[in-house]
DNA sequence: TTGTAAGCGTTATCAC
DNA sequence: GTGATAACGCTTACAA
């Protein structure tokens, strides 16, 4: 510590915190202190300060999987947002496995992170509501739960999935099947929604238009293509509710020999670098992954800085649809 | 802390250090301290053992952009290795540009992380080489430098390269394009070399094997694309540096109406989830991410654990080439 | 086999 | 305007 220009540790620390004003300490004392911290490039140690203040100036981010480019996106823009506001950010992998997210929000808490940010697993709440009970600031994104009463930010998967069907139906499609993901989970659910009440609105003949399928995967996306194509009277376009289930029909597209979109018509939720390089480039429903990120900093930052802090809003960022040539106009 | 067993700090720490035996302490007194530990869950303050020991339990990786599907899965196989051995990962994105690379280094130094790894920007080492000089451990991966004697781990570059295109040239091509990445870069330099050693090998006309480019974006792949086609005699196919820059090859081939591989063939760097789900799925060149991710922890951790390591060695990783259907045998 | 006490670098409290 | 001093929770000589 710089107490080598014969001045007490108190005033060099007031100085340091901003708070030479508030002890009216002498302004060219001030001057000294802090040219010599410049000079000797003097940097608090944070563990000492931690240790006073219980302050780890970091932030956990948990999410299933870092591979995935749209939990990766949304690490990206979550991690500049905290260092603009002076937070590191520590990771988490939970392997899409319910049991090692609860042992990441243990270590994070013993670490003594100050908030957590969190794209659960999705098959149980329990554990998460606890530690945000127990004081831990936390926010939900993407997967989020209606009972578990948590700050959330993710897209309004809705009405994302209603305008694309709209967009399907109005292109002259009478038979389109879905191909969900994760089922009983919130984002899933909310897609699944839209798309049968955008099929009820339409008039269309539900009978025709098919909920398949059952997980974020490409062998989903894939079997579910080819067994929907299998059936006497296939659905002529399928909305697939993310970008692996599209890449498996994709995959099944390529091998029935079926052209896109003269063949089969293609909507996908997220959009990918890819999405538009692919031979027919595609329609994608895009997250605003960018607005999410800095929103949910926003709420955590807001939670850890009022520790009553209690809302347990859920915000429900728009979507864009951007359309490509995946789809056939009848 | 749990002396509320009527025991004396000490013996508490010395039984959680497992150092139970080097003191010789009672194996009942042991055992009531490791259930009391259990009981009330006890976890030591990280801050308090940092301030003593200068710990901190937590290694640093930064990258030029999470969001690459490439440094995104690196990232993930450190974090599952470093959580393995009891360390905590925190990252950092240096957005391609190397003053907040060295800026990033900057406040890991200060969290005082005890290690880092680092892909580097690649434009310039000298930051990263005074801090490892000062005693900061750290490895490189994917982009290096020669001259700068740090620890490396990276992918066998030139061998990947040469294979491609020798595979390239035993389909009959006799006229081959290699669009590159960033100019003057390692790994891009040691696939060029690859490339023009194989073209002479086996001896082709480097007249008409151009290497084109620089930088690994789609828009170089995409305008480098337009370019060689619009030569008299154009190339018959194309070696792309990364999967970015294959982007920009299929972009153009789409809008020039060119069939893959009838018309122009392509073999890229980087297998990505998309690359066998292409309407022709692309033969690519995988690099071993999760032996280069182990490989980099393990060395990492090594210095961390003797202050005496001086190795730089430089580690290359064997990559290997998944061939499909994108390449035309004449 | 166990305990005492010093010290790691901060900040908060109180005193001058 | 500035300075002593205690305290945060842990590890580690040094004692006993």
């Amino acid at each position: 510590l710089a107490q080598r220009l014969k001045l007490s540790v108190t005033t060099v620390s007031r100085v340091l915190n901003g708070k030479a004003k508030a002890y009216r300490i002498k302004p060219e004392t001030e001057q000294k202190v802090r040219q010599a911290a410049i000079e000797m490039n003097y940097a608090p140690n944070l563990f000492a300060r931690g240790l006073k203040l219980s302050k780890s100036e970091t932030i956990g981010i948990i999410v299933p999987d870092i591979a995935n480019p749209f939990f990766a996106d949304l690490i990206k823009v979550t991690e500049s947002h905290c260092r603009a506001n002076g937070y590191a950010v520590v990771i988490g992998d939970s392997n899409d496995n319910i049991v090692q997210e609860e042992e990441m929000i243990r270590l994070f808490k013993n670490r003594k992170v100050e908030g957590v940010i969190i794209a659960p697993v999705g098959t149980g709440f329990s554990h998460i509501m606890n530690a945000h009970k127990r004081g831990l600031p936390l926010v939900l994104i993407d997967r989020w739960d209606k009972t578990a009463q948590l700050p959330t930010v993710t897209s309004d998967n809705y009405r994302a999935a209603y305008i694309a069907t709209e967009y399907i139906i109005e292109n002259g499609h009478t038979s389109i099947a879905c191909i969900q993901g994760l089922q009983n989970s919130y984002p899933n659910n909310d897609r699944v929604l839209g798309f049968t009440e955008a099929i009820m609105a339409y008039g269309l003949d539900p009978g025709r238009c098919p909920l398949a399928g059952n997980g974020f995967t490409i062998d989903n996306g894939y079997y579910q293509a080819l067994h929907l194509r299998s059936m006497k009277e296939p659905p002529t376009a399928i909305l697939a509710l993310n970008n692996s289930i599209s890449l498996g029909v994709l995959k099944a597209a390529a091998e029935l020999k079926l052209a896109i979109p003269g063949d089969l018509s293609l909507v996908s939720f997220d959009e990918q670098a890819y999405s538009a390089y692919l031979n027919t480039p595609m329609t994608t429903i895009e997250q605003d992954k960018k607005t999410i990120g800095k929103k949910a900093v926003e709420i955590l930052i807001a939670q850890i800085n009022d520790p009553d802090y209690k809302q347990a809003e859920v915000f429900q960022i728009p979507t864009k649809m951007n359309v490509r040539f995946s789809v056939k106009k009848f």
